[in-house]
DNA sequence: AGAGTATATCTGTATTTCCCGATATGTCAA
DNA sequence: TTGACATATCGGGAAATACAGATATACTCT
């Protein structure tokens, strides 16, 4: 058991997340990144992920805002990051994903 | 089909409704009224719902606040109203609750 | 070391949410 | 009709959130 939510703050946390329409979109288009995001090296995109800059590129707002959104979906697992080099990849974290829905389904 | 989330806007209403601690209590206590909330006559509960007026004395909020408050779960279709007489009962909105765990399982 | 790039963090302002008291509306009972 | 009760709506002050720009940090290349 990875995930629990036993906490009601931290199911709170979640739903904050997902309450403003970029935190949304980002975790939409990261379900296929080689499709909403234009990367030169497409290469393992699916493995690692995708850059800040591009998102940011893509949703249109400054790079502190989409540097804290990501901040705050990785706090709330609905992704998770990879550092390499000077960049920092975001995918979506399924599990995460997957155990808030799984909890909603049972425990809402 | 009842339900459908066709739009962000809704399902970012839903989610900003259960991003309330109170809201999202009130959403718990539903699930078993007879036991969270004390009636006199606890005749048709499970049928019509609870007043506010009990829901306030739960919840320890002010009565305005909780008006709404359940104004919005009704809104997001997670609760639904039944006006009788001088009263207003909630109760949850199974099939509008099951309807968001299942867009969330599928979409999210 | 120094410049350039990618990201994070800090600080501040505009907007939104939280929650209240006051007031309006609607129902019931005398 | 008057008064009591239940709920909804209105208006506002305090707190939180949404974003931005400036700056800090970290890595890369020369």
């Amino acid at each position: 058991m990875t995930e629990n939510f036993g906490d009601d703050r931290d199911l709170i946390a979640v739903f904050k997340a997902l309450s403003n329409s970029a935190r949304l979109q980002i975790l939409q288009w990261l379900k296929e990144p080689e499709k909403n995001f234009s990367m030169q090296d497409a290469a393992d995109v699916r493995e690692v992920g995708v850059c800040v800059t591009l998102i940011q590129n893509k949703v249109g707002l400054s790079q502190s805002t989409v540097s804290q959104y990501l901040a705050e979906l990785q706090k709330t697992k609905l992704v998770s990051v990879t550092r390499l080099g000077q960049w920092t990849y975001y995918k979506r974290n399924e599990k995460g994903i997957a155990a808030l829905a799984g909890h909603i389904k049972r425990n809402l």
